[in-house]
DNA sequence: GCTTGACTTAAAGTGGACTTTAAGTTGTAT
DNA sequence: ATACAACTTAAAGTCCACTTTAAGTCAAGC
């Protein structure tokens, strides 16, 4: 069973543009093509594609993919260098899941300030509230 | 206590050229001058440059920053508009937060993949593992 | 065989977030 | 007073990841 770019394209939510552009930037080796030039993509790409997907998920730039992609086109001799290059990003994404959570921390804090600031009807409540009206998980907090 | 752009700069890690950029697009407002036109940085304005750095992290658009830096600027009238900015973003960094730990949990069965091929010396033990040598958190998985 | 929609490429264009450059000013230290 | 590092602006440049355009080709239906 083959895909025409279009329909891979929506199967996998992006535009046929962009799956020419990963092509043209080498993201792509293991598609192949009808005798005039047709891209067929088959079932076992959309598994290429998602760990494309992965790898662009953690903010890894197409280059790297490439190396990435390239190295599995290699075969076996580079099995260290995959491992390697997974272990850095599991790490990367460790660290951008922990400063996501604070990031969303420090929003539940602003939502909890601007509803008690609805509530007032002004942000000046802010200077009158006691350390108990804090919710304990932003009291020692610093910032504004 | 004030700081030039460059003691700024160098208490958040960032460039000053980023920080006069952000000035430029008119996210620091608060920022004041001194007679001769450099920007006198306050303590407090790290409290701004934190929600900055923070709304920046959550993949906001320096655009929609300096919507709710006017926002700010603007007093209690926007107090309303800033709660639903603030609980679309957090709703944001919550679906975000979900996307990453998918993530993660791909790359930690990469890991497992290539850390079982590195041992085997080649990725072809995979087609000979019975599902009791997979891991149980990467049974029934959908992926190559 | 012709139409038509989806495909092809190369090249140019876009948008976002800076970064660099050039020319000039400020302010501190001697 | 003068040197000098650090500041100022406007404008141009860079990098990245697409997206669009232009000109043309492929392939299924009539």
């Amino acid at each position: 069973m083959f895909y025409t770019i279009g329909e891979m394209a929506k199967k996998l939510n992006v535009a046929a543009s962009t799956l020419r552009y990963y092509d043209k930037e080498g993201l792509l080796p293991f598609v192949e093509r009808s005798g005039g030039g047709i891209r067929m993509f088959k079932d076992e790409d959309m598994e290429w594609l998602t760990i494309i997907e992965c790898l662009k998920q953690t903010g890894m730039p197409i280059r790297d993919i490439k190396t990435f992609i390239d190295w599995c086109m290699a075969g076996d001799a580079t099995i260290d260098q995959r491992l390697d290059l997974i272990d850095r990003q599991r790490k990367s994404v460790e660290q951008q899941l922990a400063r996501m959570q604070n990031t969303l921390r420090v929003l539940e804090y602003k939502h909890w300030y601007y509803e008690t600031a609805k509530k007032a009807g002004t942000c000046a409540v802010h200077d009158t509230l006691s350390k108990e009206q804090i919710p304990k998980q932003f009291r020692n907090w610093i910032h504004g």
